[in-house]
DNA sequence: AATGAATGAGGGTTCATTCAT
DNA sequence: GATGAATGAACCCTCATTCAT
């Protein structure tokens, strides 16, 4: 955990070491225009965003953006894709080999997905994709596919993990996984959107907050669960 | 009905039982454009959607909705503010006289939002003001002091009574009140974002949803609850 | 002359006493909007005045103005000529019939114009004449037959009298009459344009500038004109 | 060149003696687009001007007009000041040297107007504050500020050097000064008003106009001056 | 006759995109 | 490759004009 704790926060800037040369198209393309065009796509959306100031961001001139993207449409989607790591394969395998109860998992998920994503610019990709979803419909289906899916996919496991174990008495995953994405949403529209324009009557500490809600999804608020009630629901 | 694909896009239909010729007048159209302004702004955004489309779904032309609205932007503020009914003053006294365990009025609550709100239209407020909020920081002032504080005000004396009667074990109220709004987020972003573009991978039913979240809310995942983990998280 | 006085001013309002009949055709026809019209073309010129503004300052409704004019070049043709009176043939007469010296014609004449139309709102139509000529060139043709031309006319013969009488030394009256135009369209000017939207440093009092150019006029800045000089000029 | 017809419409002909392809560059458009926004403004208003008009008769797109001016009424202000150049400095120097006597003085004051000023393209600037001064009041302002105090300022100077050296028995100077304006301000109107669109009935030309105007100023109408009736007046 | 809600062509302005340098 | 002047389609908004009441 602690040399996880070493690698946050190093993504933003040297991503790519060895640009490996995979497959060298566009490698060099600057990584400034997508960043400068993230940043403003995130504050602005898609539409009130001019092209001429993620150029001037970017420190290039509005010719030169689109010497890289020929529609900004085109800059968007690269945008999007971009800043959508597959990382998940990495992150199975970590949560493959973990040792611990799986509220500890739940716990560690958390927490690495905060430090590795949630704390990073590229969290306002989710509210990027909520904003522009019905416009970009290959977009969201693109996310839905590299990231929702994967990451529900964990979840799910991990959900499960805690089933088989005994430690967990889910009664559907199907349903049961929101509630870890749910308070992930939350926190990054916090960060993306009311949180970043309004005064802050409240502040609200990510981390504390995370805790809070991992808590609670565990334990419940109810002092003395009666498990009778599971499952009625009020109807 | 009960599956969120249903939901959607099942409004734009129905829309004028008779006609009535042009019996409408100046008293019914403001109504109108805001309708068809709600849904657009929604669905496209503020700066993607063009004053003549909002126009043209109420039914009339581009010089018209400039007669109710003398900017798209007031246009903008007026669907907001319009959708916005001071509900909560009667809210609160249905609440304040509820009799029962604090855990139903928890699934009460979540119930009647959802009906009354999370069901109509107007959720669609939220979205629009996610997406928008850094560009029009007064609308998400506006919001914040109609919408967001009256109604973490009745979650947070809900959350309080249960602490009061010991039924709950809450430790930080400002925190765990966010463990009732992440769910009602979640849920309006499926329907009007994501939800609304894709192919339905699995059926999302809102209620069975929102009752699903609240039991786990209420009794949390772990089998056991171990006071004694209880605020270590993984700090 | 005082019988002349105190038909002063009465013009604007009881224009026509019986109607007469004369044609029938929209005699009836609201002045109150040709006056409205007049004051706000004056003001703001042609294009800038928005017909409703018109029908406004009348105390009628847009609908009613496009009853007696059919569009808003009609109308202000037709307040263009409605402020045209031919009343040249009537001074015609008056000053027929003058006896006395020529320079006192000339007061007379400047005395009788100011009185008659420079100081009612119809000598804004001057104003209107000079902004709209180019874009109303039948328009500026009709002011051109109906009030240049019996005005030149008027004043020509009062010149042709004072050389005739041997009073005045006129060479070449048609550049002559100008120096009497010349001042009345200064302070028409003046009153509707400039003068009209500054502070005045200086009040410009209409009277004693009309006296002040008369005298000029007539007897010349130098105080021994020198015959041998007249005509050169300066090339 | 001898009479006005002549002057009017002589211009827009000869434009780009050689267009030299595309080597106009930045530096040109300003100055081209103004002399096209002059011209047009002159002749059919400010706001019967389509900005579409003014980029095309300067020979460029729409979108270019708003490269170098951000909106209409700064394209108008921009005209209004480049066409004032404060030249009257330059003239206070050369009639500050003056030797002669004060008439001929005033006979080269209006030469030099004529030349410089009346016969150019600028001197639509006087028609276009007179039709547009109560829409512009700053305008106006700065008009009278940097064009008519100085140019009534010169003027009065040199009514003042003909009374101080006894040539001229000049009363009230505050008064007599626009015995010089008023023949300016008529043949400027004559130029681009009524002038520019009638058939001319007489050919008025210009320099003789002036002269005419200054003789007649100079000694006066009357064949002999009687001092007893100077002041008298109509009044 | 009078009203004023409704229309839609027109004009000011923006901005993604092009292209000569 | 980089630039930024130029373009013109598109959009917001106005307002002369129409027409049902």
């Amino acid at each position: 955990m602690s040399s996880l704790s070493q690698l946050i926060g190093a993504k933003a800037k040297a991503k790519e070491p060895p640009p490996a040369k995979r497959e060298r198209r566009k490698e060099a393309r600057p990584r400034e225009l997508l960043d400068a065009a993230l940043e403003l796509f995130v504050e602005k959306g898609f539409a009130a965003t001019r092209s001429e100031e993620v150029a001037a961001r970017a420190g290039v001139s509005k010719g030169t953006l689109f010497l890289y993207f020929p529609t900004k449409e085109e800059l968007f989607k690269a945008v999007v894709r971009e800043n959508i790591s597959g990382r998940f394969a990495e992150w199975n395998d970590e949560f493959q080999t973990f040792e611990g109860s799986t509220a500890d998992m739940v716990r560690y998920c958390m927490k690495v997905w905060w430090e590795r994503l949630g704390a990073t610019p590229a969290s306002g990709i989710t509210k990027l994709i909520i904003s522009e979803a019905r416009n970009f419909p290959e977009l969201a289906a693109f996310y839905q596919n590299e990231v929702i899916k994967p990451g529900q996919e964990l979840i799910r496991r991990i959900l499960q993990r805690g089933v088989d174990r005994g430690e967990f008495h889910v009664i559907d995953i199907e349903y049961a996984r929101f509630s870890i994405t749910a308070p992930m949403l939350f926190l990054v529209m916090m960060k993306h959107s009311l949180g970043a324009c309004l005064p802050q009557d409240y502040p609200l500490d990510p981390q504390r907050y995370l805790s809070s809600q991992i808590e609670t999804l565990l334990h419940g608020l109810c002092v003395r669960p009666d498990p009778a009630q599971k499952g009625q629901g009020s109807q």
